[in-house]
RNA sequence: GCCGAAGUAGCUCAGUGGUAGAGCAACGGUUUUGUAAACCGUCGGUCGUCAGUUCAAUCCUGACCUUCGGCUCCA
């Protein structure tokens, strides 16, 4: 086998791909031609195009990247083929050492293999493992997008690069595509909607990253938790409440005041309390809390599973930088809930977790998620609490229990909690971001802090197992992915209002008014527009706000006991008497289907 | 937190070293309307905050606040 083959079955990438990988080291060059003292970190082909990192003598702006763009659409004109040959480690290392480029030779260090690849292309060589096209002229359309900071290996203790985001395709209208789908993407982005649907804002004067719901906001987080709870209190969950605060001491048993301080708001601490332990903190998770619960009564085998659920809001200190909307806040709302349980339920409870996440899920219609199953390094078995039984156990069932739901799962072998293993449920919001929503965690080691116990069959305590779980996550973050998910366009059940009633005329709006009160009686969220505009404008404004019914009335509908029904998908249902209407409306709400 | 960009009326945005405009919204009036924007008028901003430079700052400089893009998809 020669040594080329090899290193292309390293990365093995597609056509695609290699095209993309080709223009980053085609915009490495054009880089270094501007910065001839430039070092360069990596540059691989990326979801959609590539990006190169730099160590540059200045900061790059914007206003650099159409010089850049137009260095590599010379240099790709310049028909250059891509060259690869096989150098040995020593002399590659010297290479780079007399070049001054730090990162390739950090990179080679790290290579474990005698020879390793170099690749040029015009006047630019470079470390690279490979797959490349032939010749610069087969790459396509390119486009930079971006400058942005990045750590050297994503460290933030390392020093920070500037990275180029570019993107690349086989076709103009690929491209094009491509930059018309970013538009799109960005009209169903959750911020905007949600300031133009009066979902919710922010406010300098209150905090960053608390977000404040209005009416039509409120009314919505009220909607998806209600149906969360009546979903869990189907799984055998009971809701409790714990409050907002909580002593420094409990957070000193959980250990998490020597492990999550830096994501704790500082602490309050009033005159009366001398010690560190009795000041306050604003509760950043209900785990201890909801333990307390389970601790100050006695429990018997025959009790257990103990299933506490709450929706509580929590308090974060989030770094300011990942800040995000409503998918990364301060203050959040988990639909949280600790298992309280023996060894050999958790097979059982996994199951339950698992398959109540899914339920939900497939309620809002969500299909592109995916599941990271997170289990412990066999190797390095000592850095994890617990005894290879409960884990082998643990595994196991969790496996199963995503197995048996059909949904695609990525395998995380050593990224489990030292803790305990896990599934979370990873979905992607409209511009691409990945975001956790629920989770399922076992958890071997809060039962120790806690000494919690539980009365066996034999009369003896035992230690009882925990999950965490959480459904939506965060209610905050999934009604980002909601938003973005229906583009504001709410299935009836979630709609903030279902129905928006428009008198054509002022005289009108008595009849208006009494078929607001019928609807309402049968429980539909409807309001009248009584602006002196005129119908098409009442009706524009509707549409934008995405109501499902707008239902206009005028001469002849208030006459037949009807209204005339309009849809938002532009759809007329001409008159329909009251009663059906209301029948509809009703029916589609409970079953929570997507017609309207 | 770090790197870069940005912050002008409720929203979207224009603009200048000599203290600012447009459209939409809001408000007042006229209109009483049949399925995506009626017409006329009025109001509205200490140009993110605080300092500094300057005869003069919204514009230049600095700090802070906030927002946006990003911070391993590893040669």
């Amino acid at each position: 086998m020669s040594g080329k083959v090899e290193i292309e079955e390293a990365v093995n990438y597609t056509p695609l791909q290699r095209m993309r990988h080709s223009a980053a080291h085609v915009m490495a060059e054009a880089v270094q031609e501007i910065f001839p003292d430039a070092r360069f970190a990596i540059g691989p082909a990326i979801e959609d195009g590539f990006y190169y990192d730099f160590d540059l003598p200045r900061a790059l702006t914007p206003d650099d990247l159409p010089d850049i763009e137009q260095r590599m659409r010379r240099i790709i004109a310049g028909n250059h083929p891509f060259t690869g040959e096989r150098w040995p480690r020593e002399k590659a290392l010297e290479y780079f050492q007399k070049k001054d480029q730090e990162y390739k030779v950090e990179l080679i260090e790290n290579l474990p293999d005698a020879e390793v690849g170099m690749y040029q292309q015009s006047k630019f060589l470079d470390l690279c493992r490979g797959q490349h096209v032939d010749n610069t002229s087969e790459i396509g359309p390119i486009k930079l997008m971006r400058v942005a900071g990045a750590y050297w290996r994503g460290d933030e203790h390392r020093p920070m690069l500037q990275r180029i985001y570019g993107t690349a395709w086989f076709t103009q209208e690929e491209l094009d595509q491509y930059l018309w789908r970013l538009e799109e993407a960005q009209k169903r982005d959750h911020r905007k909607l949600g300031r133009e649907l009066k979902l919710f804002t922010f406010s300098d004067d209150v905090s960053a990253g608390v977000p404040l719901f209005y009416p039509r906001g409120e009314m919505l987080r009220h909607l998806m938790e209600n149906y969360v709870r009546d979903t869990q209190e189907r799984y055998g969950y009971q809701h409790v409440w714990t409050s907002h605060i909580g002593k420094v001491r409990l957070y000193k048993t959980s250990k998490h005041w020597y492990t999550y301080r830096e994501n704790m708001f500082p602490i309050m601490k009033g005159e009366q309390e001398t010690s560190e332990d009795d000041a306050f903190i604003l509760k950043p998770m209900n785990c201890p809390h909801h333990i307390t619960l389970f601790k100050s009564q006695m429990h018997s085998y025959r009790e257990l599973p103990i299933r506490y659920a709450e929706f509580a809001t929590l308090y974060r200190y989030e770094k300011t930088g990942t800040l995000t909307g409503l998918a990364r806040v301060r203050s959040l709302t988990q639909d949280d809930a600790h298992v309280f349980m023996r060894p050999d339920q958790i097979q059982e409870e996994f199951n339950n977790a698992v398959n109540l996440t899914a339920e939900v899920f497939s309620t809002y219609g969500l299909s592109d998620y995916y599941v990271r199953l997170s289990l412990r390094d066999p190797k390095k078995k000592e850095d994890y609490v617990g005894g290879d039984e409960v884990w082998d156990e643990a595994e196991s069932s969790l496996r199963s229990a995503v197995e048996g739901r059909h949904i695609t799962y990525e395998l995380g072998i050593g990224e489990a909690a030292f803790y305990g293993p896990k599934v979370d449920f990873m979905v992607r919001d409209a511009l691409g971001r990945e975001w956790q929503c629920a989770t399922v965690q076992l958890d071997l080691n809060q039962p120790m802090n806690f000494e919690l116990e539980y009365i066996g069959e034999d009369g003896q305590p035992h230690r009882p197992v925990m999950i965490h779980r959480a459904v939506t996550g965060s209610t905050e973050r999934f009604m980002a992915m909601i938003i973005e998910h229906f583009a504001g366009a709410f299935p009836v059940w979630l709609s903030p209002v279902q129905a928006m009633i428009i008198p054509i005329a002022d005289r009108h709006q008595d009849y208006a008014y009494k078929v607001l009160e019928q609807l309402k009686a049968a429980g539909i969220r409807a309001e009248v527009d009584i602006r002196s505009e005129r119908m098409n404008a009442k009706i524009r404004d509707a549409q934008l706000q995405k109501i499902p019914y707008m239902l206009v009335v005028g001469d002849k509908e208030a006459a037949a006991e009807a209204v005339s029904v309009r849809l938002r998908t532009n759809v007329d249902l001409k008159s329909i008497a009251v009663k059906d209407l209301i029948e509809r409306v009703t029916g589609i709400a409970r079953s929570k289907s997507f017609e309207l």
